[in-house]
DNA sequence: GAATTAATTTTCAAAAATGAAAATTAATTC
DNA sequence: GAATTAATTTTCATTTTTGAAAATTAATTC
C-alpha cells in the first residue's frame, strides 16, 4: 500500500555504526556526525529512525545487553558435558575474532559511561550480572563441589581479565597480554580444586570484620 | 621585582579538578568549561597556565604516571620484610580512599582514551609496565620461587581486578564485588605456592600452540 | 608611587555538534 | 499514472565548545 519500510534494517546499520565507534572513541568521543559518516548514511537518518543522542543511547544499550545474552546463551549450549574450562579459556581468550573484541570495548564503554546516562546503570548491571550466572553455570561443571561464593569470585575473576586484557591489547603488546590473561584464568579456575573444600589456608588472609556482609 | 608567579599552585588545582572530571566523565565527556567550574577559575586561566585541549590531557597524562609512580614507590617501601600478601591485598582493595579510587578511574579513563591521543598511548604502556614490575616484587618476597612468568601472570590478573572493581563499583553494588575481588586476588597469589614447582596439571588447559611467543 | 611582570577578567570569533522541520525522492497499491 | 506512505535529502537555527587576544587588575622592586 505504500513504500515498503526498511527501519529495522537501517536501525541495525546505525546501532553497528555507532557501536565500531564507541569501540575506539567511547560514547562521548562519538559524535552523530561520526557515526553517520562511520555508516554511510546521513546525519538526519539516524534521527529519523532512531531518535536524538539519548535515545540513541539508550537503544545501543538495549540491542547490546539482548544481543549479548543471546550470545551467552548459545555459547552456554556450546560447552560439553564435562571438562569445561579448556573451551571456556578458549572462548574467553582466545577464539576472540573482531566483532567479539568491540562487543567487550562496548560493554566497557558502556559501564563507563553509565555515570551520564542513569538509564543504562540499571541496564548494565543486569547484563552482568546475567554474564556471571552464566559463567558461575559454565564452572559449576568442571567444580560441583566448589560452593556459590567461591564460584561467583572465580567468574568475577575471569570477567575481570577478559575485559583488561582488551582495554590493554589497544595499547599495544596484545600477544603476551594474552597469555597471561589465560593463565590467570586458568589458575582461578584451578584454585576451586586444589582449595575445595575450603581450607584454613584460604582464609589466611582475610580482611577486616567490616567486609562481612 | 615582579608579580610572584602562581603557575605552580594553579596547575596542580587545574590538574586536581581536571581528575575529577576525568573520573566520572571519561577523557572526552570531560570539557574544558566544566573543569572550569570544577576548579572555580576561569576557562581562559586553563590556557593561560597549560594549555589548550590536547596539552592539557597530555599535561594530566604527565602528572598522572609520575605520581602513580612515586605512589608505587612509597606503597612499596612499606612493605614488610616478609608475608606481604595480605598488606598488598589490603592496600589494593581495602585501604581505598576517594583519591586513590579516583587515581584508578582515571588511569582506565586515559588508557580507554589513548586511541584518541597518540601521546598518552606510550606513555600508559610505560605506567602499566612499572606498576606490574612493582607488584612483581612485592610477589616475589612471599613466592620467591614461583617462576617469572608465573609472577607476571598473577601481578596482571591482580590489576585486572583492581581495574574492574573500581569500573563497576560505579554501577553500585560495590562491597560485595570488592569483597569478590580481593578473594580472587588472593586465589591468585595462593597459586603460586600450591603449583610450584608447575606441576603437570597447570599445564593442562595450555592453548594452541600458536600462542607461545 | 612608578615600573615591571604575572595573573585575571573580558570579549570576540570560529568551529563543532545537535535539534528540528521543510522539501524532495522513491517504492508500493489501486 | 494517481494516490499513498516511507525514506531521504536539504536547509536552517541554536547551543556548545574551543581558540585567541585585548583589557584590566594585582603584587612585587626600586
Amino acid at each position: 500500500m505504500a513504500r515498503p519500510s526498511v527501519k529495522a534494517e537501517r536501525t541495525e546499520e546505525i546501532l553497528d555504526a555507532f557501536e565500531r565507534c564507541v569501540a575506539r572513541l567511547g560514547v562521548e568521543g562519538t559524535t552523530l556526525e561520526r557515526i553517520a559518516e562511520e555508516s554511510g548514511l546521513r546525519r538526519s537518518l539516524l534521527r529519523y529512525h532512531i531518535g536524538n543522542r539519548s535515545e540513541m543511547v539508550k537503544a545501543l544499550a538495549d540491542r547490546y545487553i539482548k544481543s549479548s545474552r543471546a550470545e551467552a546463551c548459545k555459547m552456554l549450549a556450546t560447552m560439553p558435558e564435562s571438562e569445561t574450562s579448556a573451551p571456556l579459556l578458549d572462548y574467553l581468550f582466545i577464539n576472540i575474532d573482531e566483532d567479539q573484541r568491540r562487543k567487550i570495548l562496548v560493554a566497557e564503554a558502556l559501564v563507563s559511561g553509565a555515570d551520564l546516562y542513569p538509564e543504562i546503570k540499571h541496564r548494565m548491571n543486569e547484563w552482568y550480572s546475567n554474564f556471571v550466572m552464566i559463567l558461575c553455570r559454565i564452572i559449576n561443571v568442571d567444580y560441583p563441589d566448589a560452593d556459590a561464593s567461591a564460584q561467583r569470585e572465580v567468574a568475577w575473576g575471569l570477567i575481570s581479565l577478559v575485559f583488561n586484557v582488551q582495554m590493554m591489547a589497544a595499547l599495544g603488546g596484545g600477544e603476551l597480554v594474552i597469555r597471561d590473561s589465560r593463565r590467570a584464568a586458568e589458575r582461578l579456575l584451578l584454585s576451586l580444586k586444589v582449595n575445595d573444600p575450603k581450607p584454613e589456608a584460604e582464609r589466611s588472609f582475610e580482611g577486616t570484620a567490616e567486609l562481612i556482609a
